[in-house]
DNA sequence: ATATAAAATGTGTTCGAGCACATTTTACGC
DNA sequence: GCGTAAAATGTGCTCGAACACATTTTATAT
């Protein structure tokens, strides 16, 4: 057990003043070289930390925060996330800490631009955002560099040298996964990666599934499988699907690549086929359902309310406690069935 | 956003000093009625919530608190715990915290009462402790009841009142998880569950395991399966288990409740037979082997990590935050296979 | 009415860091 | 040696809650 120094302790030790010493801690300067050398031999001596207790009650400060995320009425996937915010309140909110949430309208980049302009003009101290638009996100996130505001981002990543903090998964792992786990199922036979076209552009994180989902099949040792691919996209959903699988009978396991998961096992239940084994994505009241009816194998969480709560986490900590906030956080990738689903879902 | 009141603020508005507001928060009577109903009057209206960080700085206490684990040198189930403990430090360690770490032998029920006289010797604040004895744990849990000395525990539960919080996983569930993964796995045929005597006595959990398990395939429509069960001990243990795979020919999957799998796993990688399903529990070293070449499918986690994190996470939050300790956290059963493993065993 | 106890209320200090400002010391020119 | 600017150092107040202690008000008895 070490003991706790104070500013005091140390002026007492070097025999100088509390003041001398503040300014040696914060090289402010205006010390002369001997008293210098007397406070920075006892700092060497024990390891001083300052009472952050003290020091956030002389700052007195309260930090603004902006979350941005896609607008969960949109799409369910966003849900969680506030929960996680909330966690974060309840765990930190006692330091004087202001969030404020923020929705974009996840079909529309220029709802996501207008929302990042309007956070702008309230000059936050930080802001955590999902940044779902590879090319607007890129600029919005050079204009809060210049206004130096610090950014996190979570879900997806975006290639700029902007961005200091990503929250995620790793996707390609993720695709290993889901492959692990119908070949797990099936032993044999074909399998389908099947990607459902979304309003808005994921189709990078869905190749990058994609191609972790290959890679796993690749590498089997003995070819026991084919790897197909189908893309959907409504409204002619269905006539596409049902094409696709009386063309390739041998079918038994397919991969979605996304939350709407359910619509494939909504298809699937119609027909009377032998089982086709299923694994997606996300934990959507839908998927849940059809995982619990035995539609759907598993689901591979991305857990974007653990996402949320460690991307704000991070930050009010670097603020209240100077703590680094790492560069990059990858998830675990959940993997979830009928049975460990319930845990996950109290939100 | 709530503005946020001083007591300084409270006396303002309702004419007294702040000593009189300070009386009335803390029912320290010597409060004449009228000054009282002015206080609540204002206390009503507005949400006050004191200033922790003042509330802190002026307490100015290092807390002291005792974890005491099974010696992971006996058991390496127990050495993720350690860093769940430094994750809590790194967190929460500026405000004055002395956290102190003890071991007790699993094999000896003396070495875990004599751990815990030693302990209420020191006189902690609390104490966050992995109850294994159910007997002895019931009575050191009433000499620190009768103490005043706030304890946690996690991993398991023991039947006494003088438990006030525990952190673990539903062992039931984590039954019917297992039962879920092998019916997913295997279709059909018979499938086993497998004790493996440990030193110490955990039968109770074992056993928990296996009523889930049974209760799953027991709940199944059609009865493609048979479940099966064999206990095993050491040193016959590789007899035994070759008598009953011969005696089970039809055998498709094996359930091991412990964090022991490894041995069955080094036991059928050595025969070959056709593929057994193997599930069993916890990420030591050598089940994770097994699981990245095959031989064991699944693991269940059971996270000893994040149970000592929350445990000692929780406490420190009741003594500095004033926070409620929950009674009861389940922690979510993490399914781990080959592919999602790595996330896991970063500690 | 007045002394005196009892009750009520107000004041001031503490916790440790941080910073403004006051005070002391040093340097340098004449 | 002295004056003055500059550099160095020290002092004191602030943040908000808590509590000890000082002061004022009220109640009760004589």
């Amino acid at each position: 057990m070490t003991t706790k120094y104070t500013i005091r302790d140390i002026a007492k030790m070097a025999g100088v003043s509390k003041g001398t010493v503040d300014r040696v801690i914060h090289k402010r300067g205006k010390v002369s070289e001997t008293a210098l050398k007397k406070v920075n031999a006892i700092l060497d001596d024990i390891d001083f930390t300052p009472n952050l207790i003290a020091k956030n009650l002389k700052n007195n400060k309260v930090y603004h925060i902006c979350v941005l995320l896609p607008d969960p009425k949109k799409d369910s996937y966003w849900e969680p996330c506030a929960s996680g915010i909330d966690d974060v309140i309840a765990e930190l909110g006692v330091f004087g800490i202001n969030i404020e949430t923020l929705f974009f309208d996840p079909t529309s980049t220029k709802s996501f631009l207008d929302v990042n302009l309007a956070i702008q003009n309230t000059t936050p101290d930080a802001v955590l955002l999902v940044p779902l638009f590879f090319k607007e996100a890129g600029i919005v996130m050079q204009h809060y560099d210049a206004l130096g505001i610090r950014v996190s981002t979570f879900n997806n990543t975006i290639e700029s040298h902007a961005v200091k903090s990503f929250i995620g998964q790793d996707l390609h792992q993720s695709g290993r996964v889901a492959a692990k786990l119908l070949h797990s199922i099936t032993q044999k036979g074909d399998v389908a990666i099947l990607h459902i076209d979304e309003k808005y552009k994921n189709a990078v994180f869905m190749q990058e599934k994609e191609q972790g989902f290959r890679n796993y099949f690749d590498a089997l040792p003995n070819a026991d499988y084919n790897v197909l691919k189908c893309k959907l996209k409504h409204p002619d959903f269905d006539n596409v699907l049902s094409d696709f699988l009386e063309a390739n009978p041998k079918l038994t396991g397919i991969f979605v690549t996304t939350s709407k998961t359910y619509q494939v096992a909504d298809f699937l239940q119609n027909k009377d086929h032998k089982h086709i084994a299923l694994v997606g994505y996300d934990l959507l009241n839908e998927n849940v359902a059809h995982l619990k009816k035995g539609t759907i194998d598993f689901l591979i969480h991305q857990n974007p309310k653990q996402q949320a709560y460690f991307g704000l986490k991070f930050l009010i900590e670097h603020f209240l406690f100077e703590k680094d906030i790492p560069a990059q956080l990858l998830l675990p990738i959940d993997i979830v069935n009928s049975e460990n689903v319930g845990p996950f879902m109290r939100d």
